[in-house]
DNA sequence: TGCCAGGCCCTCTTTAGGGCCTT
């Protein structure tokens, strides 16, 4: 069986290292091309929101507040995702933060992130841009609860993994997707794409 | 809204520049 951990992260801005900090985490997992179980969680980290975010994300600083600490919810996160292999859409954007919240926790990450937009412009080049919102209206994949919150971007992408593991399956007629034909696309080492 | 960062990718490239994508 194949599981992988669908990251998403909502933050006050675009990097950890200019003082930017995690607000809610949204993991779904997927085993074997189906949705097994989803995590969310809105965090504490100490941080006001800019108007810009709270527009953007339609999370508020009181939704923050009375939030549980980042560390606590950090640690439920990793201890949910296990050591299965992680996905995000821009995976180096999530990694960022994931990264940067597990030390707070004291711990390291010990698995690597696919990235759904890298695989997206291999396997569907054909679409104007590869924005999850762009993937999700082209092809039609299911879309339930708000754009730019955790959970339902975490859905979204992983409803976008399982259409990409089963477009590879097809393209290449293989009778099951690994995770080596997965990274062998993304770094565009076989196939067509 | 677009700036802040940064990895990836493409090309009018590789002694570089700029667009994409994430909040």
């Amino acid at each position: 069986m194949h599981t992988y951990a669908i990251v998403d992260f909502e933050t006050t801005g675009l990097s950890p290292k200019v003082g930017d900090c995690a607000t809610e985490i949204g993991i779904v997992l997927v085993r074997d091309g189906q949705i097994v179980d989803r995590y969310q969680g809105l965090m504490n980290g100490g941080v006001r929101l800019s108007p810009f975010i709270k527009r953007y994300t339609g999370i508020t600083n009181a939704m923050i507040q009375k939030a549980r600490p980042l560390t606590t919810v950090m640690a439920e996160a990793c201890a949910f995702a296990g050591t299965y292999p992680l996905v995000a859409h821009n995976a180096s954007f999530d990694r960022k933060f994931w990264d940067d919240g597990l030390g707070k926790i004291g711990q390291r990450r010990s698995q690597e992130f696919l990235c759904s937009v890298r695989l997206s412009r291999r396997v569907f080049s054909n679409l104007p841009d590869h924005r999850l919102g762009t993937m999700v209206k082209s092809l039609k994949l299911p879309m339930s609860g708000q754009f730019h919150r955790a959970l339902a971007d975490a859905e979204a992408t992983a409803h976008l993994f399982i259409r990409i593991q089963a477009e590879i399956k097809a393209r290449l007629q293989l009778a099951d997707v690994t995770h080596k034909h997965l990274l062998a696309v993304q770094k565009q080492k076989i196939g067509t794409f």
